[in-house]
DNA sequence: TTGGTCAGGTGAACGGTGTTCAGGTTAAGG
DNA sequence: CCTTAACCTGAACACCGTTCACCTGACCAA
């Protein structure tokens, strides 16, 4: 029973939505894969990396291309990286921490750029992508919280926290549509 | 030698700023006070509930009595808050966890509420709110984090990061202000 | 002055954590 | 077949938050 590296990842992944991050242990994880701890760091140089990598494969698994005018790209993006940290249990936190830290989970970051800079944002595209991740990411790792916090509630998709967050993205977009239009007005001057 | 709370929350406030967060523990709080970590527990059920303390400390030392026009304020909440996060090393993770938590750090909210409020946001100012602290949280964790990781740099505040705070904090409010023109158009039918 | 009360502190332990390292084992390739 | 390298073991290290029975000293009422 050898294991590759993605192995870990996959197992590891699993115990997350099974137990929480609080569970996720390097111990546990060895437990899980019959394996002592020590094994793992010759996958990983520490759990950051680990983390990383499972942060990663989350946004991997949930990814849709982008397509679309820039403003619906934007808000599709947003949308499908709130569905992907909501897919895993406390999903949110690791793929913000891993963020956070500069340890991976670039991608939507990225894409919002791009999207941006289609946009015609021009140098207000990394601004605005920091400030749209800053609410996703916030505000998921808020309802992952209650969320769990009432574990004995909601069946499904509490439909509040999905209608705000939609008003809330709906808010920073119109920020967005509103700089960009003051942008165009002092370019032809 | 006897501590009451309030001085166990001064002195672990100092070893914050001092250490950071991570080194931030029971023993290590125990032993700058010349105590061992048991005797902690007697000001406090657990270190989450020290945290909370010492989150609303940083809180109550940075605060201004907010005053003006709704939307000043509004954008004067954010700016202190950001102030009273980057015054402690590591201040911003700590408030922003206590806050999700919901074990503390209420006054960002509460003032937030109140001002959207007076600017008429109805049933839209906890979720104004919401995104406005989503925002603040975020990039103030971030800028300290990136500050901290680059511990060789910029000697007082890096004034691209205050330039983007800024510009973020203006993106938001300008999708409020319109969000709150739509609803008053909205209303006079 | 005496005696009781009780907040505050001690000392030791419990069960957990991430991580290191010298050495063993096993699958794959020349 | 034999070597090489990837994988894994077993034991330890230095921490962590937390609990609990017990001690101590300041304060206040009698």
């Amino acid at each position: 029973m050898r294991y590759r590296r993605e192995d870990v990842v996959a197992r590891a992944l699993q115990v997350l939505d099974d137990y929480g991050l609080a569970d996720l242990t390097m111990r546990r994880l060895g437990t899980e894969l019959g394996v002592r701890p020590s094994a793992l760091y010759h996958h990983f140089a520490n759990k950051q990396s680990l983390l990383a990598a499972v942060a990663d494969e989350i946004l991997l698994r949930g990814r849709h291309e982008p397509s679309g005018a820039w403003d619906v790209r934007v808000t599709g993006i947003c949308t499908d990286l709130r569905d992907s940290l909501l897919a895993y249990r406390d999903g949110a936190e690791v793929v913000a921490t891993v963020w956070a830290f500069g340890l991976g989970a670039t991608q939507p970051h990225d894409d919002l750029v791009a999207a941006l800079n289609d946009g015609g944002l021009g140098d207000l595209a990394p601004v605005a992508a920091r400030t749209l991740l800053h609410f996703v990411y916030g505000h998921a790792v808020d309802e992952q919280t209650h969320l769990q916090a009432a574990a004995a509630g909601a069946i499904e998709d509490d439909v509040r926290d999905t209608d705000d967050f939609l008003t809330g993205l709906g808010l920073i977009a119109a920020g967005i549509s509103m700089a960009k239009a003051v942008r165009e007005a002092s370019a032809d001057r």
